[in-house]
DNA sequence: CGTATGGTTGAGGTAATTCAACCTGTGTGG
DNA sequence: CCACACAGGTTGAATTACCTCAACCATACG
């Protein structure tokens, strides 16, 4: 059943397509369709055609990587309004799974392309949020490199409680991490346990409260930045 | 002396105003200008204000993010015909800084927002690069995490060769690192005592020879990348 | 009630860091 | 021309931090 309703959509002013006139998008909203996932289901999977496009509307996904001892890095989380999809690619690079049910916004590449070069300002929009894409991975790195469980666990806390929180400015307080401790150690390159110690050295020095194992209250954000540094 | 001639540019053909009609890029080009930076000097600074943008048609740079405590990390390194500037932030990120003499042909970002809108195919190649990029710090990503120092080096080094070679399709065997020991470690978030430590060991185990500190000679790909897997 | 899944905690091993010394080539000044 | 300083690079010893392996705990579910 092809066609969708953005009257509805939860996305409709903060997704790339929010750059096109509503005649635009309505005429665009007719190619594509809904689908839903469950969580752990595989929304494009790396290696498969790139014959289709995204845009999340509900939910949450995660872009990995398995290397070939089957060790799975997450290279990024895609929040609600976030587009997936290889952009120039013939082939899916990177896996795209459902870590939450979520509602995506499907597109055939060739539409997508279409509309890409009827609609400047779509093409626009795509470029914002790749060159937003492109800074969310290279803080990541910065993350990453030569810095301790500490500060990675520190930083990843700060980046969830920005996500969790419908301001852009500062971050929620108390929010419920969106992932298991698995999932936390193969976005942050650490393993399950050293993860687990972390939180719990925190919860020790004072600077975060637990609420059950997904619920979080940080208590001293000025030291988990420090930390993070 | 503003002003470019294009047709003796190195990257005429590779670099995103590749996208526009001779006459559309002779346009533009009559905004932009040349300027040549040395190895150390700083094209970009993190904080300054972002207004302008520039392709680099000759040498190499590098983006770096310099951390509280005044450590390094690099984040990327940008190759002839990339583009480097802040695409929608009123600030600059990261900073961006010549590895070596290096040419680069400037716009002032309002001018080359402009070209962008008038000129959607500009808006597309950027698009793409952009995306490249992407792929590029994921790569980065998924070859830090939880990945022995042996791997980091050898998948750098696989990426330097291929940098290095003409050819899109296979790497360099012998060629000159663009980067000292130093640069190699905040590229890995690595130390330089453990980089060298790593060239020692492929040397010694004769998956590599050194040709001074700069040079490097590939001696067996395909346990390169079996190391860097 | 038993099992499965996710999470925490502990002991021991290992790889990278830190700190330090030393080497090598280059440029400078006596 | 030699002495010297200096920067970049290598090598060694000791330390630290994370990983591995393993046991144990909590919660949900059939």
């Amino acid at each position: 059943m092809p066609g969708i309703d953005c009257s509805v959509c939860a996305v409709r002013d903060s997704a790339a397509c929010a750059s096109l006139r509503p005649d635009e998008r309505a005429a665009l909203a007719r190619l594509g369709h809904h689908r839903v996932y469950e969580r752990g289901e595989t929304v494009f999977a790396a290696g498969d055609p790139q014959d289709v496009c995204a845009t999340l509307t509900q939910g949450l996904l995660k872009v990995s990587h398995h290397d070939e001892q089957g060790h799975e890095r997450i290279l990024s989380l895609v929040h609600p309004s976030g587009f997936v999809g290889e952009l120039f690619s013939p082939l899916i690079r990177h896996d795209v799974i459902a870590l939450a049910r979520s509602t995506v916004c499907v597109f055939a590449w060739a539409d997508y392309e279409a509309a890409i070069e009827q609609h400047p300002a779509l093409a626009r929009a795509l470029l914002r949020r790749a060159a937003e894409d492109l800074y969310t991975a290279r803080a990541q790195i910065a993350l990453d490199g030569r810095r301790s469980a500490a500060a990675r666990v520190a930083g990843l806390l700060l980046s969830l409680s920005h996500a969790a929180s419908p301001s852009p400015c500062h971050g929620a307080v108390q929010f419920d991490l969106p992932v298991n401790r698995g999932e936390l150690a193969t976005l942050l390159g650490l393993t399950i346990e050293t993860v687990s110690r972390q939180f719990g050295r925190l919860e020790r020095d004072g600077l975060l409260r637990r609420h059950g194992t997904r619920g979080v209250e940080l208590l001293d954000t000025a030291r988990l930045e420090q930390l993070a540094a």
